[in-house]
RNA sequence: CGGGGUGUAGCUCAGCCUGGCAGAGUGCUUCGUUCGGGACGAAGAGGUCCCCGGUUCAAAUCCGGGCACCCCGACCA
């Protein structure tokens, strides 16, 4: 549990970091500013930054907490190559769907490669090198190793990087079955390994693509800054993405088919103004939305109360790229923005929610501006070439699976655990031969965690206004000494038979030796946020020992040297974070 | 890639509009006084004013182009 068992304690005066008055200015995030000012981390350039002594111990003890519990179900770590021949991602397709985010260099020879931005293909080539036979399943492989993406934006600090380290799992599994309990031990490892280094998560219901796949979960970790919209029932316990949640959708307004009629609405555009024009409730109108789904224009229709999720579009239509048409595209194929339905619509393919296909007698643009028709049928009028839930729950919605209400907040994806199925094994050829002799190919499962992110949610959710206050799980050091009046026989003294018990005990410690004023100090003692802070000074002395507080509480006490190391463990112990 | 913002001392920023000695705070060095919550005095060091080009007697300042960084959206751990 503590990797530096015997190390002597550091010195401030020789460790290499420099807190910062003042945060730059272009950090935003708490955790940010904070990882700057504390001296944790210092930028190179966007999305790329150096970890100092400090910062990198923090990194260490996050890897610690990751392989204690991988290992401890039996995942077996393994090194893959950062450096992966182009061929590889060709093989599994992945080079022009990844396209972008791909680093891509040449050797002397030409050759082309990519820095790996997650290893589904080698870890299946190395996987294919054993798996023969049913008896060499199942096995989970896990590294903590560097990935590459060029992102669009790197952001936030350590949220969003171009270069980060993934704990990245992967499953072998001979069957389904078999791969929902690799899944649940790499879902029960995630839990632990959350709550061991303090950091509050919510595991959400997550999209799963068009690739296939079957469940995938998220650890989101919730807070204001997040990029990730979730839905959490306020009645159940459901939690899902944005882009995957469900929802019960109000019911439509009943009524027997009427004729369709054209009405004039001069100037009126947008559901709200249409509704409040005709005077009738927005669930009676269709929306309509324009995509371009790999290129090729799509037409999609929902109630006009709902919005559209894309990432179910996107699913729905099995499409890799979805942008919605720009106005030069919208004139390009002759639509009428404002104004559009799929009445007589010709050239592409229609894309419905079930609520537009159900409700009866639905206002619906007319193809011509300043005009709509009343009492469009699907099946009558028109007809959707896809029928398919492509509706975007937002706050407030009712849940799907109880009378509870869907509440909006937003988080950042920690890690991520999913049900890959055959698609790689397929694509890579990792198969193996069934009891009865047939070749099989391996079901398989993913398993990631960011740990840069991880940090920073673990900065997040442990700060105040002072500074970091770690939990001591995490801490770069167990103890922080601030040393006052140095020089003094008895301080000199009591400060050496301190380091000496704390590095008995197995205890890390930063001792600040510097020769600055004691405000300055116990400023960096806050901001460096060590849990536990010893000051040995001649006033403490006077009282009778040693001045301990832990850095989440507000008082400090004067105890003797004596029980220091007790204190200490019992801090650690109440952390709440079993070490 | 679309939108917005910023670029001047290690850090925070002023100066730019209205062209004319490159500045403040903080940090850093040295000396002295201090020594329990970012002390005080004195003396110093520190600059490609993001880059390239243009206008001008003269450019941090005006004009053109580029780059970098940050924030908001489409993507991910």
């Amino acid at each position: 549990m503590l990797w530096n068992e015997g190390t002597r304690p550091m010195r401030m005066s020789r460790l290499m970091v420099k807190t910062l008055r003042e945060a730059p200015a272009e950090a935003e995030l708490p955790s940010h500013r904070l990882l700057l000012r504390a001296g944790l981390i210092v930028p190179l350039a966007a999305g790329l930054y150096c970890f100092t002594p400090l910062g990198w111990r923090v990194h260490k003890r996050l890897e610690t907490i990751i392989r204690e519990e991988m290992d401890r179900y039996g995942a077996q770590e393994v090194h893959l190559p950062a450096l992966h021949p182009l061929e590889t991602w060709e093989q599994s397709g992945r080079a022009t769907t990844m396209g972008p985010v791909l680093f891509h260099l040449r050797d002397r020879k030409e050759r082309e490669f990519v820095l790996g931005p997650t290893h589904e293909e080698v870890v299946s080539h190395l996987a294919s090198r054993h798996i023969q036979s049913y008896r060499d399943l199942p096995f989970t492989l896990y590294q903590i190793q560097t990935k590459f993406r060029d992102e669009p934006r790197p952001r936030g600090g350590l949220i969003r990087l171009r270069e980060f380290f993934m704990k990245d799992a992967y499953s072998f599994d001979a069957d389904w079955e078999s791969l929902d309990q690799s899944y649940q031990e790499a879902f029960d490892a995630y839990v632990r390994i959350f709550s061991r280094a303090g950091v509050p998560v919510v595991a959400v219901e997550a999209d799963s693509g068009a690739i296939g796949g079957k469940d995938s979960q998220e650890f989101v970790f919730l807070t204001e800054s997040g990029e990730d919209e979730i839905l959490l029932c306020d009645g159940c316990g459901y939690a899902a993405n944005a882009e995957k949640a469900d929802f019960r959708k109000p019911p439509a307004v009943a009524g027997e088919p009427l004729p369709i009629e054209e009405v004039a609405t001069p100037g009126i555009t947008t559901i709200a103004d249409l509704a409040a024009f005709l005077g009738i409730e927005e669930r009676q109108t269709a929306k309509a939305v324009f995509y371009l789904a790999d290129g090729e224009p799509v037409f999609v229709c929902i109630r006009g109360d709902l919005e559209v999720n894309e990432t179910k579009l996107r699913n729905a239509l099995k499409a890799a790229d979805l942008d919605p048409m720009d106005e030069a595209a919208v004139r390009k194929h002759g639509l009428i923005a404002g104004s559009a339905s799929a009445v007589g619509l010709k050239g592409m393919r229609v894309v419905a929610d079930p609520t537009a296909v159900e409700a009866p007698n639905l206002v619906a643009g007319a193809n011509k501006a300043d005009t709509h028709l009343r009492n469009v049928n699907h099946g009558r009028d028109w007809r959707a070439g896809i029928v398919s839930d492509i509706a975007l729950a937002r706050d407030g919605d009712l849940c799907a699976q109880c009378d509870g209400r869907l509440r909006g907040r937003r988080g950042i994806e920690m890690g991520h655990v999913f049900k890959l199925g055959t698609m790689y094994s397929e694509a890579m050829g990792v198969h193996y031969l069934d009891e009865t002799g047939a070749q099989q190919h391996a079901v398989m499962g993913c398993y990631g965690i960011g740990v840069e992110r991880m940090l920073a949610a673990v900065i997040e959710a442990n700060h105040d206004d002072n500074g970091i206050v770690w939990p001591p799980s995490v801490a770069p050091f167990d103890v922080h000494v601030v040393v006052i009046g140095a020089g003094n026989d008895d301080v000199d003294s009591t400060l050496a038979e301190l380091e000496s018990r704390l590095e008995a005990a197995g205890m890390s410690a930063l001792v600040d030796d510097r020769d600055d004023s004691p405000g300055i100090k116990f400023n960096d003692a806050d901001l460096l946020g060590m849990p536990v802070r010893i000051t040995v000074s001649p006033r403490a002395l006077k009282n009778g020992g040693v001045e301990l507080k832990l850095r989440r509480e507000g008082d400090a006490e004067v105890i003797p040297l004596a029980g220091v190391v007790e204190r200490v463990q019992a801090a650690q112990q109440a952390g709440g974070y079993g070490g």
